[in-house]
RNA sequence: GCUCCCUUCGUCUAGUGGUUAGGACACCGGCCUCUCACGCCGGUAACAGGGGUUCGAGUCCCCUAGGGAGCGCCA
Protein backbone atom coordinates (compact mmCIF):
# COMPACT_ATOMS: atom_id res chain seq x y z
CA UNK A 1 0.00 0.00 0.00
CA UNK A 2 1.54 3.22 -0.47
CA UNK A 3 2.42 6.08 2.11
CA UNK A 4 -0.43 8.40 1.80
CA UNK A 5 -0.67 11.61 4.77
CA UNK A 6 -2.18 14.67 4.54
CA UNK A 7 -2.15 18.19 5.94
CA UNK A 8 -5.40 18.82 7.19
CA UNK A 9 -6.24 22.73 8.44
CA UNK A 10 -9.23 24.43 9.15
CA UNK A 11 -9.35 27.38 7.37
CA UNK A 12 -9.93 29.66 10.45
CA UNK A 13 -6.82 31.87 10.56
CA UNK A 14 -3.00 32.05 9.28
CA UNK A 15 -0.77 28.79 8.71
CA UNK A 16 0.92 29.10 12.09
CA UNK A 17 4.55 27.62 12.58
CA UNK A 18 3.07 24.74 14.57
CA UNK A 19 0.95 23.49 11.46
CA UNK A 20 3.36 24.14 9.62
CA UNK A 21 5.87 21.74 11.37
CA UNK A 22 3.18 19.21 11.41
CA UNK A 23 2.97 19.86 7.66
CA UNK A 24 6.35 19.63 6.99
CA UNK A 25 6.26 15.77 9.17
CA UNK A 26 4.05 14.65 6.90
CA UNK A 27 5.27 15.79 3.78
CA UNK A 28 8.99 14.61 4.77
CA UNK A 29 7.68 11.22 6.05
CA UNK A 30 5.79 10.84 2.97
CA UNK A 31 8.71 11.97 0.51
CA UNK A 32 10.64 9.47 2.47
CA UNK A 33 8.38 6.63 1.37
CA UNK A 34 7.64 7.55 -1.84
CA UNK A 35 3.56 8.26 -1.34
CA UNK A 36 1.55 11.13 -1.75
CA UNK A 37 0.78 14.21 0.52
CA UNK A 38 -2.89 15.38 0.50
CA UNK A 39 -3.48 18.71 1.63
CA UNK A 40 -7.87 18.92 3.02
CA UNK A 41 -9.78 21.50 3.98
CA UNK A 42 -11.69 21.43 6.87
CA UNK A 43 -14.02 23.87 6.20
CA UNK A 44 -17.52 22.22 8.33
CA UNK A 45 -17.30 24.71 10.24
CA UNK A 46 -19.41 27.27 8.08
CA UNK A 47 -19.20 30.45 11.09
CA UNK A 48 -15.76 30.45 11.20
CA UNK A 49 -13.94 29.45 8.01
CA UNK A 50 -12.90 32.20 5.17
CA UNK A 51 -11.68 32.12 1.84
CA UNK A 52 -8.98 34.78 3.05
CA UNK A 53 -7.92 31.63 5.60
CA UNK A 54 -7.36 29.31 2.68
CA UNK A 55 -5.73 31.69 0.72
CA UNK A 56 -2.89 32.41 3.67
CA UNK A 57 -2.79 28.99 4.13
CA UNK A 58 -2.22 27.82 0.87
CA UNK A 59 0.34 30.87 0.26
CA UNK A 60 2.09 29.62 3.28
CA UNK A 61 2.48 26.17 2.62
CA UNK A 62 3.70 27.08 -1.16
CA UNK A 63 6.09 29.47 0.08
CA UNK A 64 7.64 26.77 2.50
CA UNK A 65 7.80 24.07 -0.48
CA UNK A 66 5.42 21.81 1.35
CA UNK A 67 4.14 20.92 -2.21
CA UNK A 68 1.00 18.82 -2.20
CA UNK A 69 0.08 15.68 -4.55
CA UNK A 70 -3.47 15.69 -4.35
CA UNK A 71 -6.27 17.97 -3.18
CA UNK A 72 -6.86 20.78 -2.21
CA UNK A 73 -9.96 19.09 -1.34
CA UNK A 74 -12.95 20.83 0.52
CA UNK A 75 -15.03 19.51 2.98
CA UNK A 76 -18.05 21.46 2.56
CA UNK A 77 -18.09 19.96 -0.87
CA UNK A 78 -18.71 16.19 0.31
CA UNK A 79 -21.32 16.60 2.44
CA UNK A 80 -23.57 14.09 0.39
CA UNK A 81 -20.79 11.81 0.86
CA UNK A 82 -20.44 11.99 4.74
CA UNK A 83 -24.80 11.77 5.09
CA UNK A 84 -24.53 8.73 2.81
CA UNK A 85 -22.01 7.49 5.71
CA UNK A 86 -24.31 8.57 8.70
CA UNK A 87 -27.59 6.90 7.07
CA UNK A 88 -25.62 4.02 6.93
CA UNK A 89 -24.83 4.04 10.51
CA UNK A 90 -28.13 4.77 11.28
CA UNK A 91 -29.55 1.85 9.12
CA UNK A 92 -27.43 -0.68 10.75
CA UNK A 93 -28.45 0.93 14.69
CA UNK A 94 -24.87 2.41 14.93
CA UNK A 95 -26.03 5.93 15.03
CA UNK A 96 -29.53 7.10 16.71
CA UNK A 97 -31.75 10.16 16.50
CA UNK A 98 -31.37 12.23 19.67
CA UNK A 99 -33.41 15.10 20.29
CA UNK A 100 -32.22 16.16 23.81
CA UNK A 101 -32.50 20.31 23.82
CA UNK A 102 -29.45 21.74 24.82
CA UNK A 103 -30.90 22.94 28.66
CA UNK A 104 -30.77 19.34 29.09
CA UNK A 105 -27.38 18.88 27.93
CA UNK A 106 -25.94 22.02 29.66
CA UNK A 107 -27.65 21.05 33.28
CA UNK A 108 -26.47 17.52 32.24
CA UNK A 109 -23.02 18.94 32.37
CA UNK A 110 -23.45 21.11 35.28
CA UNK A 111 -24.64 17.83 37.54
CA UNK A 112 -21.69 15.98 36.69
CA UNK A 113 -19.01 18.53 37.18
CA UNK A 114 -20.99 19.00 40.30
CA UNK A 115 -20.29 15.10 41.55
CA UNK A 116 -16.93 16.34 39.62
CA UNK A 117 -17.52 13.42 37.10
CA UNK A 118 -16.08 13.88 33.35
CA UNK A 119 -18.97 15.39 31.86
CA UNK A 120 -20.78 13.57 28.80
CA UNK A 121 -23.88 12.16 27.66
CA UNK A 122 -25.62 10.06 29.29
CA UNK A 123 -27.49 8.23 26.43
CA UNK A 124 -30.69 9.52 27.34
CA UNK A 125 -32.11 8.84 23.63
CA UNK A 126 -30.18 5.50 22.96
CA UNK A 127 -33.20 3.24 23.15
CA UNK A 128 -35.98 6.04 22.01
CA UNK A 129 -37.70 6.21 18.52
CA UNK A 130 -37.40 9.75 17.36
CA UNK A 131 -39.38 11.38 15.02
CA UNK A 132 -36.92 12.12 12.01
CA UNK A 133 -39.12 14.31 10.89
CA UNK A 134 -38.72 17.07 13.79
CA UNK A 135 -35.05 18.28 14.22
CA UNK A 136 -32.79 16.46 15.82
CA UNK A 137 -28.93 15.46 15.88
CA UNK A 138 -27.54 12.04 14.83
CA UNK A 139 -25.15 10.59 17.71
CA UNK A 140 -23.05 7.61 16.97
CA UNK A 141 -23.27 4.54 19.28
CA UNK A 142 -20.45 4.46 20.86
CA UNK A 143 -19.16 0.98 22.18
CA UNK A 144 -20.25 0.84 26.06
CA UNK A 145 -17.65 -1.79 27.19
CA UNK A 146 -13.78 -2.44 26.34
CA UNK A 147 -11.52 -0.28 25.07
CA UNK A 148 -9.08 1.06 22.07
CA UNK A 149 -5.33 0.75 21.81
CA UNK A 150 -3.92 3.66 19.90
CA UNK A 151 -0.55 3.10 19.02
CA UNK A 152 0.83 6.17 18.29
CA UNK A 153 3.97 6.09 16.23
CA UNK A 154 5.04 8.90 18.91
CA UNK A 155 3.57 8.40 21.73
CA UNK A 156 3.71 4.54 21.78
CA UNK A 157 0.44 2.43 23.16
CA UNK A 158 -2.14 4.24 24.29
CA UNK A 159 -5.28 2.74 25.72
CA UNK A 160 -8.38 4.25 26.27
CA UNK A 161 -11.47 2.86 28.06
CA UNK A 162 -14.78 3.06 26.33
CA UNK A 163 -16.67 3.99 29.37
CA UNK A 164 -14.82 7.21 29.24
CA UNK A 165 -16.16 7.98 25.93
CA UNK A 166 -19.84 9.09 25.10
CA UNK A 167 -22.16 9.18 22.34
CA UNK A 168 -20.93 11.73 19.80
CA UNK A 169 -22.69 13.74 17.78
CA UNK A 170 -22.31 12.98 14.27
CA UNK A 171 -24.48 15.14 12.44
CA UNK A 172 -25.91 18.55 13.85
CA UNK A 173 -29.19 19.75 13.59
CA UNK A 174 -28.91 21.88 10.72
CA UNK A 175 -27.57 18.28 9.21
CA UNK A 176 -24.00 19.14 8.59
CA UNK A 177 -21.32 16.94 9.94
CA UNK A 178 -19.18 17.03 12.73
CA UNK A 179 -15.32 16.67 12.52
CA UNK A 180 -15.21 13.73 14.11
CA UNK A 181 -17.24 11.83 11.33
CA UNK A 182 -16.01 13.74 8.65
CA UNK A 183 -12.15 13.01 9.05
CA UNK A 184 -13.10 9.58 9.67
CA UNK A 185 -14.77 9.51 6.44
CA UNK A 186 -12.05 11.57 4.24
CA UNK A 187 -9.18 9.75 5.68
CA UNK A 188 -10.84 6.27 4.68
CA UNK A 189 -12.25 7.29 1.62
CA UNK A 190 -8.89 9.06 0.53
CA UNK A 191 -6.54 6.21 2.15
CA UNK A 192 -4.74 7.94 4.32
CA UNK A 193 -2.06 5.61 5.93
CA UNK A 194 -0.57 7.82 8.25
CA UNK A 195 -2.14 10.62 10.00
CA UNK A 196 0.05 12.78 11.52
CA UNK A 197 -1.27 15.68 13.57
CA UNK A 198 -0.98 17.67 17.06
CA UNK A 199 -1.16 16.00 19.88
CA UNK A 200 -4.47 18.37 20.75
CA UNK A 201 -6.06 15.53 18.96
CA UNK A 202 -4.85 12.49 20.85
CA UNK A 203 -7.91 12.35 22.75
CA UNK A 204 -10.06 12.29 20.18
CA UNK A 205 -8.62 9.17 18.13
CA UNK A 206 -10.53 6.17 20.28
CA UNK A 207 -13.45 7.91 19.18
CA UNK A 208 -12.18 8.17 15.37
CA UNK A 209 -11.37 4.27 15.60
CA UNK A 210 -14.75 3.48 17.04
CA UNK A 211 -16.48 4.88 14.10
CA UNK A 212 -14.00 3.35 11.80
CA UNK A 213 -14.37 0.03 13.18
CA UNK A 214 -18.59 0.51 12.76
CA UNK A 215 -17.68 0.97 9.06
CA UNK A 216 -15.44 -2.07 8.52
CA UNK A 217 -12.62 0.35 8.11
CA UNK A 218 -9.29 -0.40 9.03
CA UNK A 219 -7.62 2.51 10.91
CA UNK A 220 -4.43 4.21 9.90
CA UNK A 221 -1.41 4.35 11.96
CA UNK A 222 -1.14 7.73 14.08
CA UNK A 223 1.88 10.28 14.91
CA UNK A 224 0.70 12.85 17.07
CA UNK A 225 3.60 15.07 17.86
CA UNK A 226 3.72 17.55 20.46
CA UNK A 227 2.54 20.90 20.89
CA UNK A 228 5.01 24.36 20.16
CA UNK A 229 5.02 26.19 22.84
CA UNK A 230 5.37 30.67 23.65
CA UNK A 231 8.32 30.81 25.88
CA UNK A 232 5.88 31.16 28.45
CA UNK A 233 5.14 27.95 28.51
CA UNK A 234 1.53 28.04 27.34
CA UNK A 235 0.29 27.25 24.04
CA UNK A 236 1.76 29.34 21.32
CA UNK A 237 -0.42 31.75 20.10
CA UNK A 238 -0.56 35.56 18.69
CA UNK A 239 -0.09 36.90 22.14
CA UNK A 240 3.70 35.48 21.09
CA UNK A 241 4.08 36.99 18.54
CA UNK A 242 3.52 33.46 16.97
CA UNK A 243 3.58 34.76 13.86
CA UNK A 244 2.13 33.12 10.86
CA UNK A 245 4.36 31.63 8.63
CA UNK A 246 4.36 34.46 5.70
CA UNK A 247 4.80 37.29 8.86
CA UNK A 248 8.22 35.51 8.89
CA UNK A 249 8.69 35.92 5.27
CA UNK A 250 7.68 39.80 5.85
CA UNK A 251 10.39 39.89 8.80
CA UNK A 252 12.68 38.55 6.26
CA UNK A 253 13.34 35.02 7.27
CA UNK A 254 14.62 32.35 4.28
CA UNK A 255 12.28 29.55 4.24
CA UNK A 256 14.98 26.79 4.14
CA UNK A 257 15.64 28.50 7.52
CA UNK A 258 12.46 28.20 8.97
CA UNK A 259 12.06 25.13 7.58
CA UNK A 260 15.18 23.58 9.32
CA UNK A 261 14.40 25.29 12.63
CA UNK A 262 11.17 23.45 12.76
CA UNK A 263 12.33 20.22 11.93
CA UNK A 264 14.86 20.40 14.90
CA UNK A 265 11.97 21.15 17.32
CA UNK A 266 11.21 18.18 18.37
CA UNK A 267 13.60 15.67 16.72
CA UNK A 268 16.84 15.76 15.66
CA UNK A 269 19.83 13.41 14.22
CA UNK A 270 22.67 13.36 16.32
CA UNK A 271 24.64 16.77 17.12
CA UNK A 272 23.61 17.92 13.53
CA UNK A 273 22.16 20.96 13.03
CA UNK A 274 21.60 21.93 9.72
CA UNK A 275 19.87 20.09 7.26
CA UNK A 276 19.33 20.28 3.60
CA UNK A 277 15.98 19.44 2.37
CA UNK A 278 17.64 15.84 0.98
CA UNK A 279 18.56 15.56 3.95
CA UNK A 280 15.60 15.81 6.20
CA UNK A 281 14.04 13.88 3.58
CA UNK A 282 16.56 10.81 4.00
CA UNK A 283 17.19 11.10 7.70
CA UNK A 284 13.75 12.02 9.03
CA UNK A 285 11.74 9.33 10.94
CA UNK A 286 8.44 9.99 12.69
CA UNK A 287 9.16 7.69 14.94
CA UNK A 288 12.40 9.38 16.33
CA UNK A 289 9.89 12.50 17.02
CA UNK A 290 10.32 13.66 21.12
CA UNK A 291 6.85 13.36 23.00
CA UNK A 292 7.68 16.33 25.03
CA UNK A 293 6.29 19.90 23.68
CA UNK A 294 8.84 22.11 23.23
CA UNK A 295 9.24 25.52 22.94
CA UNK A 296 9.63 28.08 20.20
CA UNK A 297 13.17 29.86 20.30
CA UNK A 298 13.28 32.95 17.71
CA UNK A 299 17.02 33.36 18.32
CA UNK A 300 17.99 30.20 17.54
CA UNK A 301 15.92 31.19 14.55
CA UNK A 302 18.11 34.21 13.73
CA UNK A 303 20.79 32.22 13.59
CA UNK A 304 19.90 29.26 11.04
CA UNK A 305 18.27 32.62 9.02
CA UNK A 306 21.89 33.79 9.19
CA UNK A 307 23.83 30.64 8.40
CA UNK A 308 21.50 30.28 5.31
CA UNK A 309 22.17 34.15 4.04
CA UNK A 310 25.70 32.98 4.67
CA UNK A 311 25.50 30.04 2.47
CA UNK A 312 23.09 30.51 -0.03
CA UNK A 313 23.84 31.68 -3.38
CA UNK A 314 24.46 35.49 -3.82
CA UNK A 315 22.09 35.49 -6.83
CA UNK A 316 19.48 33.91 -4.92
CA UNK A 317 19.39 36.25 -1.64
CA UNK A 318 19.60 39.05 -4.07
CA UNK A 319 16.34 38.01 -5.88
CA UNK A 320 14.74 37.38 -2.22
CA UNK A 321 16.56 40.60 -1.16
CA UNK A 322 14.77 43.24 -3.57
CA UNK A 323 11.29 43.80 -2.13
CA UNK A 324 12.62 44.32 1.39
CA UNK A 325 14.57 47.66 -0.35
CA UNK A 326 11.42 48.21 -2.04
CA UNK A 327 10.03 48.37 1.31
CA UNK A 328 12.40 51.14 1.76
CA UNK A 329 11.72 53.03 -1.32
CA UNK A 330 14.81 51.55 -2.98
CA UNK A 331 15.41 50.64 -6.44
CA UNK A 332 18.04 48.30 -6.58
CA UNK A 333 18.61 49.23 -10.28
CA UNK A 334 19.15 52.53 -9.12
CA UNK A 335 22.80 52.00 -7.86
CA UNK A 336 25.77 49.11 -7.49
CA UNK A 337 24.49 45.14 -8.95
CA UNK A 338 22.97 44.07 -5.33
CA UNK A 339 24.60 41.20 -6.13
CA UNK A 340 28.11 42.56 -5.07
CA UNK A 341 26.08 44.23 -2.05
CA UNK A 342 24.86 40.95 -1.05
CA UNK A 343 28.47 39.65 -0.92
CA UNK A 344 29.67 42.40 0.91
CA UNK A 345 26.86 42.00 3.50
CA UNK A 346 26.14 38.28 3.49
CA UNK A 347 27.76 38.06 7.02
CA UNK A 348 26.24 40.62 8.29
CA UNK A 349 22.11 40.47 8.70
CA UNK A 350 20.44 38.34 10.47
CA UNK A 351 17.25 38.71 8.40
CA UNK A 352 16.69 40.01 4.66
CA UNK A 353 14.92 42.90 6.38
CA UNK A 354 18.52 43.52 8.40
CA UNK A 355 20.26 43.27 5.31
CA UNK A 356 17.97 45.76 3.59
CA UNK A 357 18.45 48.44 6.43
CA UNK A 358 22.42 47.82 6.35
CA UNK A 359 22.57 48.40 2.68
CA UNK A 360 20.45 51.11 2.40
CA UNK A 361 23.53 53.80 2.08
CA UNK A 362 24.66 52.03 -1.21
CA UNK A 363 21.78 53.29 -2.92
CA UNK A 364 20.92 56.57 -1.12
CA UNK A 365 22.39 59.07 0.54
CA UNK A 366 21.15 58.66 4.28
CA UNK A 367 19.02 61.36 6.47
CA UNK A 368 21.17 61.27 9.32
CA UNK A 369 24.45 60.11 11.04
CA UNK A 370 23.92 57.81 13.80
CA UNK A 371 24.10 59.97 16.32
CA UNK A 372 26.85 57.83 18.39
CA UNK A 373 28.97 57.20 15.48
CA UNK A 374 29.00 60.76 14.47
CA UNK A 375 29.76 62.04 17.60
CA UNK A 376 32.91 59.77 18.29
CA UNK A 377 34.25 60.33 14.18
CA UNK A 378 32.78 63.43 12.71
CA UNK A 379 35.26 65.27 15.35
CA UNK A 380 37.23 68.30 14.43
CA UNK A 381 40.68 65.72 14.25
CA UNK A 382 38.63 64.31 11.64
CA UNK A 383 38.16 66.87 9.54
CA UNK A 384 42.18 66.71 7.99
CA UNK A 385 41.86 63.28 7.22
CA UNK A 386 38.97 63.85 5.71
CA UNK A 387 39.92 66.56 3.44
CA UNK A 388 42.69 64.28 2.24
CA UNK A 389 40.80 61.41 1.62
CA UNK A 390 38.64 63.75 -0.69
CA UNK A 391 41.57 65.65 -2.35
CA UNK A 392 43.27 61.78 -2.78
CA UNK A 393 40.02 59.75 -3.96
CA UNK A 394 38.78 62.69 -6.13
CA UNK A 395 42.13 62.00 -8.22
CA UNK A 396 41.71 58.59 -8.63
CA UNK A 397 40.98 57.35 -11.87
CA UNK A 398 40.47 53.63 -11.25
CA UNK A 399 37.69 52.90 -8.66
CA UNK A 400 38.46 49.23 -7.46
CA UNK A 401 38.56 48.01 -3.96
CA UNK A 402 42.10 47.58 -4.92
CA UNK A 403 43.17 50.98 -5.70
CA UNK A 404 40.99 52.47 -3.35
CA UNK A 405 42.18 50.04 -0.31
CA UNK A 406 45.71 51.02 -1.32
CA UNK A 407 44.63 54.38 -1.31
CA UNK A 408 43.13 54.42 2.25
CA UNK A 409 46.62 52.74 3.57
CA UNK A 410 49.04 55.40 1.89
CA UNK A 411 46.59 58.14 3.45
CA UNK A 412 46.88 56.69 6.81
CA UNK A 413 50.75 56.17 6.44
CA UNK A 414 51.84 59.52 5.04
CA UNK A 415 49.75 61.17 7.55
CA UNK A 416 51.15 58.68 10.58
CA UNK A 417 48.23 57.22 12.12
CA UNK A 418 46.18 54.50 12.32
CA UNK A 419 44.13 52.57 9.89
CA UNK A 420 41.59 53.19 11.71
CA UNK A 421 41.88 56.37 12.48
CA UNK A 422 41.10 57.18 8.62
CA UNK A 423 39.13 54.13 7.80
CA UNK A 424 36.21 54.94 10.98
CA UNK A 425 35.40 58.61 10.22
CA UNK A 426 35.26 58.03 6.45
CA UNK A 427 33.27 55.15 7.12
CA UNK A 428 30.73 57.52 9.02
CA UNK A 429 30.94 60.04 6.70
CA UNK A 430 30.15 57.49 3.69
CA UNK A 431 27.33 55.17 5.27
CA UNK A 432 26.61 57.35 7.88
CA UNK A 433 27.28 54.76 10.98
CA UNK A 434 30.02 52.86 12.19
CA UNK A 435 29.42 49.57 11.00
CA UNK A 436 29.98 48.91 7.42
CA UNK A 437 31.74 46.30 5.06
CA UNK A 438 35.55 46.76 4.70
CA UNK A 439 36.16 50.95 3.64
CA UNK A 440 37.33 49.20 0.15
CA UNK A 441 34.36 47.84 -0.67
CA UNK A 442 32.39 50.45 0.74
CA UNK A 443 33.69 52.95 -1.44
CA UNK A 444 33.77 50.98 -4.13
CA UNK A 445 30.19 50.16 -3.70
CA UNK A 446 28.69 53.89 -3.57
CA UNK A 447 30.94 55.14 -6.36
CA UNK A 448 33.05 58.09 -5.94
CA UNK A 449 30.32 60.96 -6.64
CA UNK A 450 28.30 59.47 -3.63
CA UNK A 451 31.68 59.26 -1.90
CA UNK A 452 32.90 62.87 -2.82
CA UNK A 453 29.19 64.61 -2.13
CA UNK A 454 29.14 62.65 1.46
CA UNK A 455 32.12 63.29 2.74
CA UNK A 456 31.63 67.21 1.46
CA UNK A 457 28.35 67.25 3.86
CA UNK A 458 30.76 65.42 6.89
CA UNK A 459 33.23 68.12 6.45
CA UNK A 460 30.31 70.60 6.74
CA UNK A 461 28.87 68.69 9.80
CA UNK A 462 32.40 68.86 10.92
CA UNK A 463 32.71 72.53 10.90
CA UNK A 464 28.90 73.27 11.91
CA UNK A 465 29.33 71.09 14.96
CA UNK A 466 32.48 73.32 15.64
CA UNK A 467 30.64 76.31 15.86
CA UNK A 468 27.77 74.93 18.14
CA UNK A 469 30.26 74.08 20.72
C1' G B 1 -13.11 17.68 38.62
C1' C B 2 -12.29 13.42 35.29
C1' U B 3 -9.30 11.10 31.21
C1' C B 4 -4.88 11.15 28.36
C1' C B 5 0.05 12.99 27.62
C1' C B 6 4.74 15.19 29.11
C1' U B 7 9.38 16.39 32.56
C1' U B 8 18.20 16.36 30.92
C1' C B 9 21.74 23.34 30.99
C1' G B 10 17.52 29.75 30.20
C1' U B 11 16.05 27.33 25.11
C1' C B 12 16.46 23.10 21.27
C1' U B 13 18.47 18.45 22.16
C1' A B 14 22.28 13.73 22.56
C1' G B 15 22.01 9.86 25.88
C1' U B 16 18.51 3.11 25.43
C1' G B 17 22.24 0.29 33.25
C1' G B 18 28.80 1.75 34.08
C1' U B 19 29.86 8.95 30.34
C1' U B 20 34.56 14.03 33.63
C1' A B 21 26.26 13.81 31.34
C1' G B 22 27.96 15.53 24.83
C1' G B 23 26.40 19.24 20.98
C1' A B 24 23.71 23.77 19.34
C1' C B 25 21.36 28.76 20.34
C1' A B 26 21.75 32.58 23.87
C1' C B 27 25.15 34.64 27.51
C1' C B 28 30.33 35.80 29.40
C1' G B 29 35.73 36.02 28.42
C1' G B 30 39.82 35.98 24.71
C1' C B 31 42.00 35.86 19.65
C1' C B 32 41.53 37.85 14.65
C1' U B 33 40.66 43.01 12.97
C1' C B 34 39.85 49.61 9.46
C1' U B 35 34.21 49.14 12.09
C1' C B 36 30.45 45.63 12.34
C1' A B 37 29.92 40.83 11.39
C1' C B 38 32.08 36.16 10.24
C1' G B 39 35.61 32.73 12.03
C1' C B 40 38.55 30.49 15.94
C1' C B 41 39.66 29.35 21.29
C1' G B 42 37.76 29.07 26.22
C1' G B 43 33.91 29.54 30.17
C1' U B 44 29.14 29.58 33.18
C1' A B 45 24.93 26.30 33.05
C1' A B 46 20.88 20.47 33.40
C1' C B 47 19.15 14.76 34.75
C1' A B 48 11.78 18.19 38.86
C1' G B 49 11.49 15.69 44.02
C1' G B 50 11.08 11.12 46.81
C1' G B 51 11.08 5.98 47.17
C1' G B 52 12.40 1.27 45.17
C1' U B 53 15.04 -2.66 41.60
C1' U B 54 20.41 -3.33 40.83
C1' C B 55 27.21 -4.29 42.44
C1' G B 56 25.87 0.18 39.71
C1' A B 57 20.29 4.43 37.47
C1' G B 58 19.50 10.42 33.52
C1' U B 59 18.44 5.51 31.64
C1' C B 60 13.84 0.24 34.63
C1' C B 61 9.34 0.41 38.38
C1' C B 62 6.17 3.22 41.86
C1' C B 63 4.60 7.75 44.21
C1' U B 64 4.50 13.11 44.51
C1' A B 65 4.93 17.79 42.28
C1' G B 66 4.75 20.82 38.04
C1' G B 67 3.20 21.58 32.95
C1' G B 68 0.09 20.55 28.59
C1' A B 69 -4.21 18.63 26.03
C1' G B 70 -9.13 16.80 25.82
C1' C B 71 -13.96 16.44 28.10
C1' G B 72 -18.99 21.25 22.22
C1' C B 73 -24.67 20.57 17.64
C1' C B 74 -15.39 23.95 17.20
C1' A B 75 -11.88 21.67 14.43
Amino acid sequence: MTTKTRFAPSPTGYLHVGGARTALFSWLHVRKHGGKFVLRIEDTDLERSTAESVNAILEGITWLGLEYDEGPFYQTQRFDRYNKVIQELIDQDLAYYCDCPKERLESLREQQMQRKEKPRYDGHCRARQIDPEKPHVVRFRNPLEGGVVVDDLVRGRVIFRNEELDDLVIRRTDGSPTYNLTVVVDDSDMEITHVIRGDDHLNNTPRQINILQALGKTPPRYAHVPMILGDDGSRLSKRHGALSVMEYRKQGILPEALLNYLVRLGWSHGDQEIFSLDEMIELFDIEEVNRAASTFNNDKLLWLNQHYIKHDDPARIAHLLSPHLGDLDIDPASGPNLVDVVIAQQERARTLVEMAEISAFFYKDFDAYDEKAARKHLRPVARDVLERVRHVLAEMTVWTPESLHQAVVDIAESLELKLGKVAQPLRVAIAGRAASPGIDVTLHLVGQQACLRRIDKALNYIAQRATEN
